[in-house]
DNA sequence: GTCTATAGCGGGATAGAC
DNA sequence: GTCTATCCCGCTATAGAC
């Protein structure tokens, strides 16, 4: 794969796009103008429109493993504490970044059927990561319920984020992730 | 408005088709014949593809407020008892009918200015029964937290289902809003 | 109320010059 | 690596016969 700059920043712009539009509704002319190019351009950088997409896919979740990969490695072993970062740094690639792991949420399924094959394990690695702070926290007595159910849940209350969010509001990523784990974990 | 079993029917086949492909997916082709007619003949039926759209998202969250007024009628007092209600009405709309009221979550956005001026009022009315729920929650001391923050934490969770509930797994559309609620209530 | 036929447009993608 | 020019296709929507 090519790895240079230029590729990331077009990447970076068709993410942007693909938010705020939607892929189906975006345009290869209109990735075309956002990059500064002409529409045919657009074709010497990727074979096809899907390309563009399954390259904006496997940045976000890849950017999304390493930021938790390494926001876990800093939290050190206390469940809580695990859940808490997990949860900052999740809300941190879909609401701050607002870009390419949100195009990962929620395009997907338009996916063709080569892409999701090569993308499946890199999404799997990083649902394992939150299987298994999910495990940790259930056995720690902070969470109650089937893991694999609490680990949805969870991640569905996060994701769906994307859809209310006002970076304008009162409230932070960071405060917001920390209000969930509080929901989760605690009685009034 | 016209409100023959016809176009209910129209309606319905149409709000199954944007669930499998999307709205911007779904041509009016495909559209005409899963009704059975030819695409020409569908614009006798509704002025353009916006106002299947409008019909479909009117239908599914006027059918999810009238459930879930039904429900909390039956649901008396309590507010474990209205929390659980509330929760598995809403995954019935989504999981079990699998139709309009999906469509009115997660294409909204491809409504077009009149009909999202139109339709609003009727979400808010879904919402509003949704904060009652949750207030009453917090007061009883069930769950913890800011109400509107709760409220779009856990419609969030049970909205996200539709993307990886398996009809033909393990747990009915009721178990699973069992168990969010016993998440979100109970400590281990 | 449904049909056939088609207008009119905008989409993805290609070719070849520079 | 970008341009211009353009092909070809499928989409929404319309017109008029039945």
């Amino acid at each position: 794969m090519n790895d240079s700059p230029r590729r990331k920043e077009l990447i970076r712009l068709a993410a942007q796009l693909f938010v705020q539009e939607g892929f189906d509704r975006t345009t290869v002319r209109m990735l075309a103008q956002e990059m500064g190019i002409k529409s045919g351009s657009l074709f010497h950088h990727f074979r096809d429109k899907q390309e563009i997409l399954a390259a904006v896919i496997e940045e976000g979740t890849q950017n999304a493993l390493t930021l938790a990969r390494a926001a876990l490695d800093d939290a050190g072993s206390d469940p809580l504490s695990r859940l808490h970062v997990m949860a900052r740094a999740h809300l941190d690639t879909l609401l701050t970044d607002r870009n390419a792991h949100v195009v990962a949420l929620y395009e997907w399924r338009r996916l063709d059927d080569a892409a999701r094959d090569h993308l499946t394990h890199l999404r799997d690695a990083y649902e394992r990561l939150w299987n298994d702070v999910i495990d940790e926290a259930i056995e720690a007595g902070l969470v109650a319920g089937d893991r694999a159910l609490v680990a949805r849940f969870v991640l569905g209350a996060l994701n769906w984020t994307v859809r209310w969010y006002d970076p304008d509001g009162p409230r932070s990523p960071e405060q917001l992730a920390d209000e969930l784990v509080n929901m989760l974990t605690r009685r009034s």
